[in-house]
DNA sequence: AATGAAATGAAAAATTCTTGACAGAACGCA
DNA sequence: TGCGTTCTGTCAAGAATTTTTCATTTCATT
C-alpha cells in the first residue's frame, strides 16, 4: 500500500486541523513533502506539529522517517511511470477495462478525419450559428454535458430534452444553417433518424457522433463523427464519445478564446454570487 | 530550458569533483536532489561544499535554492506527463487531447486502491441499500449516466437532482447502510459537501468520486476513488469519471450477473411496447 | 624543480528545521 | 452553564543541515 492511499485511507479518522493538512498533502502529491515541514505546515495553514501529529498516526516514527520513505517511494514511481514491464500478469477488471478504454480511443483516433473533426468544430464556433444538442437514452447525459461546456463557450445552445415532443418542438426555433448536433450510438433510436431527416430539410447542418456501427441517421448528416465504443463486456462504453465531446469543445474554445475569457469573467462572478461554490478559505 | 538540461549543458565547464557529482546528479536524476546535500555529496564521493559551487555554477543562490526550482520542475513533470520535453511532433490538437486523456487513465489507475473500488461496488451491488448519486454542475450528467445504467442493473437508484432543494429531500429517504455516491471535482461545490456530512450523520455509506485534488467531502467519505482530470488546456477532462463509473458499473454487474440478464429482458420488453427503438429492420 | 593559481575537502559557524512540552481554545456532554 | 476531554498553536530546546572559512593538494607554467 502506498503512502498516498494510506494517508487517504486514514482521512477519516483525522481530526480537523490533521485532515486540513493532509487534504493539501493529497492535492499537492507529492511535491508537498519534498519541502521542509515548515515550507508544508504553513501552505496547509496548520502548525508544524500538526503535521508531525498527522505522519506519526500514519505510523511513522517523525517527519523525516516519512520523508524518506516517501522519497524512497517517489523515486520508484518516477523511474518507473506505470508501466513495469514484465508483470501484470492477473489484471484487476478495473485494469482491464481501462486498457480497453484506451484502446477504443486509439482506434477513434484513426477512424475520425481530421478534417472533418475540425469542419464540426467550426461550426459550433460561429456564433451565428444555434446549436441544439440532442441524446438519446444512453447518450443524454453527454448531450447535456456538451451543452453546458459549450454554452461557457458561446451563446445559443439548446439541449433538447428527450420528451417526446421535445425534439418536435426543438424544430420549430431552427432556422437555415442552424447546427443540429446528434448523439445516436447502438439501439439506434427513432427520434435520432427523425430529428436528423426533419431538421436537415430545414437547412440545419447536422453533426452526427455515433459509434461505429453508424446510425441509420448518418444518411442525413453532414459531419459523422464515429466512435470505437465496443467492450469485452455487457455493455458498450461512451468513454470516447465524451472524450470527442471534450476534444471538440477545445477546438471550439480556440476558435473563439477572447470571446471566452470575457464569459468565464462573468461565469465566475455569477457563481460567487450565488455561493454554489465554497470560498477560497478552507472549510472550518 | 529545464534544469537537467542547463546541468547537461555546463557540463564541459565544470571542475573534475564538479563533473563527478553532475554526473552522479543526472544519472539518478531526478532522486538526487530529493535528499540532503550530505547524502548526495557522500553518493557521489566528492564533499558538500562541490556540490553548492556546482549548483551556484548553475546560476543558484545555494542548494537550498536549486532544491526549490528542481522540485518545481519534477512537479510539473509528475502533474502532466505527456508534457514530456522533446517529442510531440506537432499533433493535431484531437490526438493531442486524447494522448493526455490516456495518460489521465494510466495515472487514475495508479491511484487508485484495487481494494477501495471493490469496496465500492460491492456495495453498490448489494441489493439491501438504496443507492443516491449525486452530481455538481460539471458532474452531473455523469450521475445521470450512472444512475440510468444502475438502474438496469438493480432497483432502488435514484439520481439527486441539483436544484437547491433536490439534494435535502433525498437525505429524507436516507437510511442507515443506504449508499450515497457523489460527484465533486474542483470547483468543489457546497451542496456536495453539506450532502456527504449529513448523509453520513445518518448512517450512509458515502462513496466520493473526485478529483486529485480532493474535495473538502473526502472528510466524510468511507469510499474515495479520485481520478486524474488536469489537462493542458482551459479546463479538466472528466473521461476518467466516466471510465470509472463504467468500470464500476461492470463490477457490479458482475456481482449480480443473475439478476441483470431477467432486469435486461424485462427492459427490452418494455422499449418494444413503447417504440421508443427504431425495430430490427433498418431505417425507412 | 619552483611558483602560483585553482580546486578540493575538513571543520566550524550560522542558519534552518524538527519535535517535545505546555497552555489556551474548542467541543461534546451532563 | 459547568466540566472534562481532545485538539491545536506557540515556544524553546535540541538536532540536522547548509554554508563559509581555511588549510591542503593538484596541476600548469616558467
Amino acid at each position: 500500500m502506498t503512502i498516498e492511499q494510506r494517508m487517504r485511507a486514514s482521512l477519516p479518522s483525522l481530526t480537523r486541523a490533521e485532515r486540513q493538512a493532509a487534504t493539501h498533502i493529497l492535492s499537492h502529491f507529492p511535491m508537498s513533502a519534498l519541502g521542509s515541514i515548515t515550507m508544508l505546515a504553513s501552505a496547509a495553514e496548520v502548525s508544524a506539529p500538526t503535521v508531525v501529529r498527522l505522519v506519526q498516526k500514519l505510523g511513522f516514527k517523525g517527519y523525516a522517517d516519512y520523508q524518506a520513505a516517501l522519497r524512497a517511494e517517489v523515486g520508484r514511481l518516477l523511474a518507473a511511470p506505470s508501466a513495469l514491464p514484465g508483470q501484470a500478469p492477473r489484471l484487476h477488471p478495473m485494469q482491464a477495462f481501462a486498457a480497453q478504454a484506451i484502446a477504443n480511443i486509439q482506434m477513434t483516433l484513426d477512424q475520425i478525419a481530421a478534417p472533418e473533426f475540425d469542419a464540426a468544430a467550426a461550426l459550433l464556433a460561429d456564433p451565428g450559428r444555434h446549436v441544439a444538442i440532442m441524446g438519446g437514452r444512453l447518450t443524454h447525459a453527454h448531450a447535456g454535458y456538451m451543452a453546458t461546456l459549450l454554452r461557457v463557450i458561446r451563446p445559443g445552445v439548446t439541449c433538447v430534452s428527450d420528451h417526446p415532443t421535445g425534439w418536435q418542438q426543438a424544430l420549430l426555433d431552427l432556422r437555415t444553417g442552424d447546427v443540429v448536433v446528434i448523439f445516436d450510438i447502438r439501439r439506434y433510436e427513432a427520434n435520432a433518424i427523425h430529428m436528423a431527416e426533419l431538421a436537415a430539410r430545414q437547412g440545419a447542418r447536422i453533426v452526427l457522433v455515433t459509434d461505429h456501427g453508424l446510425s441509420p441517421a448518418a444518411g442525413y448528416a453532414h459531419h459523422i463523427l464515429p466512435c470505437r465504443i465496443t467492450m469485452p463486456a455487457a455493455w458498450d462504453s461512451t468513454v470516447t464519445i465524451l472524450m470527442l465531446v471534450e476534444a471538440l469543445l477545445g477546438r471550439v474554445q480556440g476558435h473563439c478564446a477572447d470571446q471566452v475569457q470575457d464569459r468565464l469573467n462573468r461565469l465566475e462572478d455569477v457563481f460567487a454570487k450565488t455561493r454554489i461554490f465554497r470560498t477560497p478559505t478552507p472549510e472550518r
